[in-house]
DNA sequence: CGATTGCTTGACCCCCATCAATCCTCGTGG
DNA sequence: CCACGAGGATTGATGGGGGTCAAGCAATCG
């Protein structure tokens, strides 16, 4: 199994802040872990304890709202770190993740991490740092949810997966979604979705 | 002008987890504000530089969307603080806050509480923790405002108003929205918010 | 090569945004 | 104390966005 000192991924979150010494220690207990395309990491009323490291592939993170439709609520790929809200709350988890392609991930129990949480500054203001900008970003959200229109939101969900994932020199964005999916994130009927991405087209 | 150490409003939030030393510190430097229902106690784009504390009265808290309309994120009241990605993020606020009802405010410097958050883990932990929350609860939010009708949320906002503010013998909510706050908080127009209002009063 | 799953298209109609007109309420000044 | 004006609260008419259902088509997999 690799080892976390010498992941690249660590430098794209939280983790980078902490020391060789904390590192060492976490690579010792972490777990990693394939999941393949459609299967989930963790699901709605589950315990955590843990946050998820996402060395390869995509997810989407998502909720079911009461009428039985899903919501997705945002993508992870390399080097997002998933399930923080376990550390600070002994809730069980309110969202469920899913891949969407196939993707390696590393487990990081609780335990051993939440010692750092408390004695390195460092890394809890980047933490702190990370929900501040997912709290800003979900407020955004609500506010498009709300006020915009399906053509609209289609055009905001286009322009942040080509910020998150790219696009290729033909234009081509770098993640297949099924059309249920971007139904889900933009919170409408699969056909309306599609009907306007046809328009977008032209 | 009072003093923290003493002040009731405390308790309700994270500021119960610093020391008696820290409150003393606090409180010298603090400066106390009362603003009128329909002022507005910052806005989008203001530089905060500081959390505010809310002794009595009510805020709505909403932000622009694109097309000119206000969208009324949460309410909040004694107890509650407001401006704490401040302390982690230089960016400007994203937010407003208006007073809905007459207001007693204390605010408190950047400069001051940060050295608190760096120091105690204590309240770093009840700031994270209160984050995780908020975080969770605009997941929920974002769900209803994708897939319930206005009915449904109409609904869901009277729920919140009353587990938040609480009502009289006579089963009258303790707060006083205008049909247009109402309408800002579902994200509808005021015409059909109300029209279902009466409706559920059968 | 069937069979299951996902994609596409169309018909229908209900929810709700928009606009407009009237009524109520309350603060202001005469 | 009353008249008046302005902002808020109701009510109704209208049209379009988009949700729902159904049927036909393409693609993928055992």
């Amino acid at each position: 199994m690799s080892k976390c000192e010498q992941c690249i991924v660590r430098q794209l979150n939280s983790l980078k802040s902490l020391t060789k010494k904390e590192l060492t220690r976490i690579s010792g207990c972490k777990t990693s872990v394939t999941i393949k395309k459609g299967e989930t990491v963790f699901d709605e009323g589950e315990h955590l304890n843990g946050v998820y490291c996402i060395s390869s592939g995509i997810s989407k993170v998502s909720k079911m709202s009461s009428n039985g439709r899903e919501q997705i609520l945002f993508l992870i790929q390399k080097g997002d770190i998933i399930g923080e809200r376990s550390l600070v709350s002994d809730e069980v988890s309110n969202l469920k993740a899913t891949a969407i392609s196939d993707m390696e991930v590393c487990f990081i129990p609780k335990e051993e991490i939440i010692t750092d949480l408390q004695e390195n500054p460092d890394f809890t203001m980047n933490v702190l740092k990370k929900m501040a900008a997912s709290l800003k970003n979900a407020d955004n959200v609500i506010v498009d949810m709300a006020q915009k229109t399906v053509k609209q939101r289609l055009a905001e969900m286009l322009l942040y997966l080509d910020t998150k994932f790219g696009h290729d020199a033909e234009t081509v964005l770098n993640i297949h979604l099924s059309r249920e999916d971007i139904a889900n994130i933009i919170g409408t009927a699969t056909e309306s979705a599609i009907l306007l991405l046809s328009e977008f087209k032209k």
